[in-house]
DNA sequence: CTGTTAGCGCATTCAC
DNA sequence: GTGAATGCGCTAACAG
């Protein structure tokens, strides 16, 4: 709270300079119309006083207001729903910053409506975040939207072919060999079959973690053999049904990777079968469900991508691009956590 | 970059209650000298215009600025200096928001030195960040400064009997059982000795570790059997010898848990005797030497605590407590990071 | 208890 | 090319 009025302020630049505020301005923010003698001189000063600009003036000045809008897919989806709400605190902080978010959530089996949807935001918002359909229609839209001047980024799941300015989300073919790593290294050993479930290979998502997790189970634990994979919606009664038949048809099954959503089905056809905390069981999303089966042994690991760093993250994305202000890549990363039952949070 | 001046302001909100800019502004900051009805009417308007401060104005009106310390033990450690990089980092962030950090490396083993550093800071910055050293003489150093009423935060190692703010770092009880759980679990049923080295147990991080890691092992698994703790000082060489010495005299080793640094050493070991990838190895803090021994199949996992969040986390906290802004505390929580050679950053 | 007023540091007209 | 002047929304004196 020191008051010493220590600060260097653009002023200061300017006097020390012997230009005006408004050259020393057009000069730190690169401005055209100032003479490059002038301008060197400014910069000279700007080093030697070791000047920071201040953010909070700047955008009191600037006084802009953003808008931006988060399209999500609707549906019963646990990890949207956690998604969707961490978006709203997202809002609630933005709006204190001048900045403001619509959420809108869309069927997310449905490239047309989704393309639909993101035709129809044009013009209306400086900027997109959405959870992508790789599909052509989609990637259309949202070089549609960025040819509108708008800053589109996608948000957990990627269209890399599309002039989005940035992708929010993990590496879902890392994530799918972490899951290997994990079910290889938990088998510990033994030898037998992996059933692998995934919601829909339509979601590039959920295709490239199969891909990932089928690479590393082939390639380095040649003693587990991985099952034909299943689909199964992300519906508990699905995966249920597919895993009391894995349970009833495959003596060896050993392991179990769930790629999407439903792992409160798999928990009940182990519970049904008598074989929890005996089978290795790993999948994806940290919720009310999948933390209480880490802690009952039920589950071995969960891989998790945080809903509130990518939500956070994808705000400062589009804010950072529409109003010019740096960004710190690093920060920006979203990293693939795993969760055994020790390191909960 | 809607040029729309809807947003609603202090002005609109005073106008509209019937009462001064400066009243609304004590209703809305909580600050005394209002009457109840006037402030119920206030607060009224504030609700129904749905009225958000500019965080931006704020800042520039109270004008403030603050100066923060960041004490972080010297010495080789590799983490404490990716911890001192990142501090850096945040600084750069900082000045832009009118607070400013100087950074001090003290001896870590030393609490004498450590306290005395301390007291040495009262009245000199608004607040400090410490890597502490649990010990009587700082934990009193750390009441001193919040005696003279600066905001002290403990980083990465807590001091929970002390009048510290608040605790910036991980549970590293959870992260020992993390450890142990995952060496139990990699270790796939197979019967042995596991070896235990930590850094020096005067540490209270190191304690901690060891004390979860114990924790898990011997309560479940009981086929493996945690060899006597030895003490490496985070010394490379000594680590080389504590596990040489173990590979000579422990036919059935079949695990390895460094809870400080010195993983390098281990690798120089395990490579002497032939063992590398055969024993199952866990250690602490992703480096590139750690980072190396993942890929390379030295080190199965990595538990980390990243450097980065921690420093960030840190200055958000100080800067919040010091300012009257408010803290999301979820954000603010350390996660305890797993890394396998699959999901690294 | 309440109101008036003067900036905070910068971006941005509009003159020159 | 450059400078002078105005105001962003809020806080903090100071007056009443």
């Amino acid at each position: 709270m020191s008051r010493v009025s220590s600060r260097i302020t653009l002023q200061d630049v300017a006097r020390e300079a012997g230009v005006s505020l408004a050259t020393a301005d057009r000069v730190l923010n690169g401005r055209a119309g100032v003479r490059e003698a002038t301008a060197g001189r400014v910069r000279d000063v700007v080093a030697r006083l070791g000047y920071r600009p201040n953010a909070a003036a700047a955008r009191l000045a600037r006084g802009e207001t953003y808008r931006f809008c988060f399209v999500l897919p609707s549906g019963p989806n646990v990890f949207m729903r956690q998604l969707a709400e961490q978006v709203t605190n997202t809002a609630e902080w933005l709006s204190t910053h001048n900045a403001f978010i619509d959420l809108l959530r869309v069927d997310v089996f449905a490239p047309e409506a989704l393309a639909a949807t993101l035709e129809g935001l044009i013009g209306r918002y400086d900027g997109v975040a959405v959870v992508a359909l790789d599909h052509p229609r989609v990637r259309s839209a949202i070089d549609d939207l960025t040819a509108a001047g708008m800053v589109v980024v996608t948000l957990v799941s990627d269209v890399p072919s599309s002039h989005r300015r940035h992708y929010v989300g993990v590496d879902n073919i890392a994530a799918g060999r972490t899951a290997g790593t994990l079910i290889g290294r938990f088998a510990g050993g033994r030898q037998g079959a992996v059933g692998l479930i995934v919601g829909t290979p339509a979601l590039r998502d959920h295709a490239e973690r199969q891909f990932g997790f089928t690479q590393v189970l082939s390639g380095e634990y040649p003693s587990l053999k991985v099952l034909p994979v299943q689909e199964s919606l992300d519906e508990d009664h699905r995966t249920q049904e597919i895993v009391e038949q894995m349970l009833r048809e495959v003596p060896d099954l050993v392991g179990l990777y769930n790629v999407g959503a439903g792992n409160g089905g798999i928990a009940a056809a182990l519970a049904a079968f008598g074989r929890a905390g005996e089978l290795v069981f790993v999948g994806h999303d940290l919720t009310d469900d999948t933390r209480r089966f880490l802690l009952r042994g039920v589950m071995d690991a969960v891989i998790n991508q945080d809903a509130g760093h990518q939500s956070r993250s994808a705000a400062r994305v589009l804010l950072a691009h529409c109003s010019g202000e740096p960004l710190f890549d690093e920060q920006e990363r979203i990293r693939i956590d795993i969760f055994v039952r020790d390191n909960l949070p």
